[in-house]
DNA sequence: ACAAAAAATGTGCTCGAACACACTTAAATA
DNA sequence: TATTTAAGTGTGTTCGAGCACATTTTTTGT
């Protein structure tokens, strides 16, 4: 009743030879009308899964996958991914997958673009990009294209047809959440939404965290907020932040674009007359710490370990069980504070 | 150099037959000392990972799977885990396996049992329990341990040494979580940990989530904050509530330990002097409606959908795999509010 | 009508692990 | 020493899908 059918079931069934069966399966024609009604007639009544064990066992093909990201010695932001990849190749380690890591400077397009070529010269059967920068990262794909790798993207968005899929945060949306964050816990006043100024390139990863973020209270008119906007240079975060803050002093609560709110709230910290309240991205050390000793409120997760995790994993499965990949996958944002962080480390 | 190696290499290096390296990995014995330590010396030399593929061809046993839950009918909380049971049998609707779902009122105990004996007499090779009555779960698991039926269970901790694996959450940090969350966006007042009476027993859960919230706030001593425990029974939910809240104006906010926080929130809406501030459980509609109007300003998300779907998974992956499944495994403490509900539906 | 070409169909082998069973060699017993 | 018993070793088959190739049937052309 519930038996699993095979090939030879319904070969038997519709009384013709598993050959012409796999023929009507696969539409490799040369097979009668007659033989594809008799088959197709069994097939609509019986409910055939093709057995993905046997499928593969034949193909002993290795797949090569290489996965490039930026350096996490230079960014930790990128730590969490070692993690992700490990995951992903323990759990596929029993298949014939082989996963490279590869590291690029974030600071210097060169470097990107060196490790695709790289990768190019190992001809991976597929790659899974974080791309940084956006020009190179359309010739990239375009070659890669060209010579039948599959290219897949995470953490970045980049448009492109030739992308199979791509796995990611919905960044408008988080800066809507860290904006109703802040509109929960100040009833109101003045709000800084914060961009640190990187070395590299991630200026649309926070223009869109302050669209959403602007969107979200554009929406609530009504509300008794003033928000601006400060961009604070490398070398004079510090003394540019404090000349704000003696500014204006109206200042109630910060939301930091990027993962560098401990910087913010080092300065913050010592002002011990009143309490502004922070946002930030990212569960890195110095984030967390700052977080158990309140002085940053929220932090929200970009899950960078199950981007590339779930990224490896999509591929795996296009390879070893042929299964559709959705084209974007867009991860929950999680909220942390200082009791639930423990849950989405490592 | 990256070659997977197979059994039938392994034979070759160590000058051996198959059946002998196969004796030598799965130590049925009958092997000289001379040859045991010619295919050890290889194993130790070479990385042999067996190939799953091929291992679970040749078993074409069905493996059938119980899950029991309280009726989604009549306790909507549990409706996330058909999604969660779907989506596990749609992953494995390959293989051999065969899940079937049982419901039982959760309001009575013999519907408990009398559940349990229904899939006894089915016999499975599994069961996944939600475990809501403390001692009729204790015999069913001891029952089921006595025919060799592996037991599993999910959303609510029993102690067992039977049971091989439990997914849920973490009640007292969860507690912790949103007692974290009202010490952040109140700076002081009367806070009330309300239950709400079901008819049947959670009252293990409520007690924990309580625990955990008054040992967050026993940690601050020198926090301004008066707490108070408030049961609700079920006729008078609405009554009892207005009395309390009329007689103790100094009211801040609430902690809803069920998912029936839009019953509370309902009541609270109507006061229009002033906010008090809500807390609740779960990602029901109503909830969610509560929360996109700024009535409830958090819920705490207990993703029963994965719970069932990894409850699932991991008894697949033992029957399949033979992997190794953690003893207890704990979902994070998702904190939801409006902006970010959407990513944990469905 | 008959050969040749084309179309349709069936057979048989492969993948790797697992295990039953046949076989060989060594040890134990009378 | 002959014979039973045990220990050790190798061979061969199975699982289901996929595909190459052999075989059979049908169609086409002369």
């Amino acid at each position: 009743m519930n038996k699993k059918y095979t090939i030879k079931d319904i070969a038997k069934l519709a009384g013709v030879s598993k050959g012409t069966v796999d023929r009507v399966l696969h539409k490799r024609g040369k097979v009668s009308p007659l033989a594809l009604e008799k088959v197709n007639e069994v097939l609509n009544v019986i409910d055939y899964e093709p057995n993905l064990i046997a499928r593969n066992l034949k193909n002993n093909k290795i797949y090569q996958i290489c996965i490039l990201l930026p350096d996490p010695e230079i960014d930790p932001y990128w730590l969490p991914c070692i993690q992700g990849i490990k995951d992903a190749v323990q759990e596929f380690k029993a298949y014939n997958i082989l996963v490279e890591t590869f590291y690029f400077n974030p600071e210097k397009t060169k470097s990107f673009t060196n490790t695709n070529e790289t990768i190019i010269e190992k001809s991976p059967d597929a790659v899974l990009l974080a791309p940084l920068f956006h020009k190179e990262t359309l010739d990239a794909i375009k070659k890669y294209d060209s010579l039948n790798i599959i290219v897949n993207t995470f953490n970045n968005q980049v448009e492109s047809t030739l992308i199979k899929n791509f796995v990611g945060q919905d960044l408008f949306r988080s800066g809507r959440v860290a904006a109703k964050l802040l509109n929960t816990i100040l009833i109101r006043g003045h709000i800084a939404i914060i961009h640190i100024d990187e070395t590299y390139k991630n200026a649309i990863h926070m223009q869109e965290k302050e669209r959403g973020f602007r969107n979200y209270f554009s929406e609530k008119e009504d509300l008794d907020y003033k928000i601006t906007t400060l961009k604070l240079k490398s070398p004079n975060v510090e003394v540019t932040l404090k000349n704000f803050i003696s500014e204006n002093p109206d200042l109630a609560g910060v939301f930091i674009t990027t993962s560098k709110a401990y910087q913010i709230a080092k300065t913050i910290s010592e002002i011990k007359d009143k309490k502004i309240r922070i946002i930030g991205y990212d569960l890195i050390d110095e984030n967390v710490n700052n977080l158990n000793l309140g002085v940053i409120d929220f932090l929200i997760h970009q899950n960078q370990k199950r981007q590339a995790y779930l990224g490896i994993t999509y591929l795996v499965e296009h390879f070893l069980f042929h299964k559709e990949t959705p084209a974007v996958t867009l991860l929950p944002i999680d909220i942390i504070n200082s009791e639930n962080a423990d849950f989405y480390l490592e």
